[in-house]
DNA sequence: ATGTTAAATAACCACCTTGTTATATAGAAT
DNA sequence: ATTCTATATAACAAGGTGGTTATTTAACAT
C-alpha cells in the first residue's frame, strides 16, 4: 500500500507531468527539460530521478547528453502512466511544451 | 493538468488509500474511521473533506452520524477509484484494516 | 593530461502536509 | 431551553517537497 501511495505521489506533482507528457513523444536530455519547463536543470534532474526510482523512466548515454525516456514496461506503474498519457494528450499546457519542443535544438539549449 | 495532479495527490497518502479501502466495502461514520485506522478523529475529517473535495466521495446525515461513502460516479476521478479499489483488494493492510471493521460497534467506538 | 560541458549532488529556504490538542458547531434527546 | 455527542475547525509542531545557487562528477574533445 506505501507502494501504491508512493507511486500517485510521483504522479502528483504538475512538473512531472509535463515531464511524461513529453516523454510520451520522444528522448529528451536533462537540458532540453529545463527549457522547455522554465525551471532550473537541477530541479529537472531531481524530478528526473525520483521517477526513475519508481519505475516510470529509464535513462541512457549518448555522447555528452543522458537521455530519458518513458518505462512502457513496469509492471506496478504501466497502467496508470497509460492512463496519463490518454488523459494529457489534449491538455494545452502538455500541448504548449510540445509546441516549445518542436523548436529546441539540443546543441544551443543546453547550459553552456 | 493541475486537476489531475491534485487527483492523484489525493490518492497518494496511505491513511486516504485505507479509507478507500474502507469505504469500498461500506458506508462508515468519521469516528468508525478514526477507530480502524488508529488516527484521531480531526486527522479524518481533514483526509475526508480533502477526498469530498476532490469528488471522491460523498456524504450524507444519519442522526448522529455523518456517513460517508464513495462517489463512483465521478467522471474525472472513476477510473483511477477503480484501479484503487481493485489494487487494494488483496493488500495486507487493507484486508487487516477489514478484519477490525468487522468488530466495530458504532455505538461503542465513537469519542464518548 | 587538460579543458569543456551535461548531469548529479549538496546546502539552503519557503511552503505544504499530516499529525496532534483544544475548541466551536450542529443535530438529537430530554 | 439545555444537554449530549459526532463532526468540523483552529492553532501548532515536525517532517517532507520543490524551488534556488553553488559545487562536484563524469564523459567527451583536444
Amino acid at each position: 500500500m506505501d507502494e501504491l501511495a508512493q507511486i500517485f505521489k510521483v504522479f502528483s506533482d504538475k512538473n512531472r507531468l509535463r515531464i511524461v507528457a513529453l516523454l510520451s513523444n520522444q528522448k529528451m536530455c536533462v537540458c532540453e527539460l529545463a527549457f522547455v519547463l522554465g525551471v532550473t536543470q537541477p530541479s529537472i534532474s531531481r524530478h528526473l530521478k525520483k521517477m526513475k526510482t519508481m519505475g516510470i523512466i529509464c535513462d541512457e548515454q549518448d555522447g555528452f547528453w543522458t537521455n530519458y525516456f518513458l518505462n512502457c514496461n513496469n509492471l506496478r506503474t504501466k497502467t496508470i502512466l497509460k492512463h496519463v498519457e490518454s488523459w494529457l494528450r489534449d491538455d494545452s499546457t502538455a500541448l504548449n511544451d510540445l509546441k516549445k519542443l518542436d523548436m529546441v535544438d539540443r546543441t544551443k539549449v543546453c547550459c553552456k
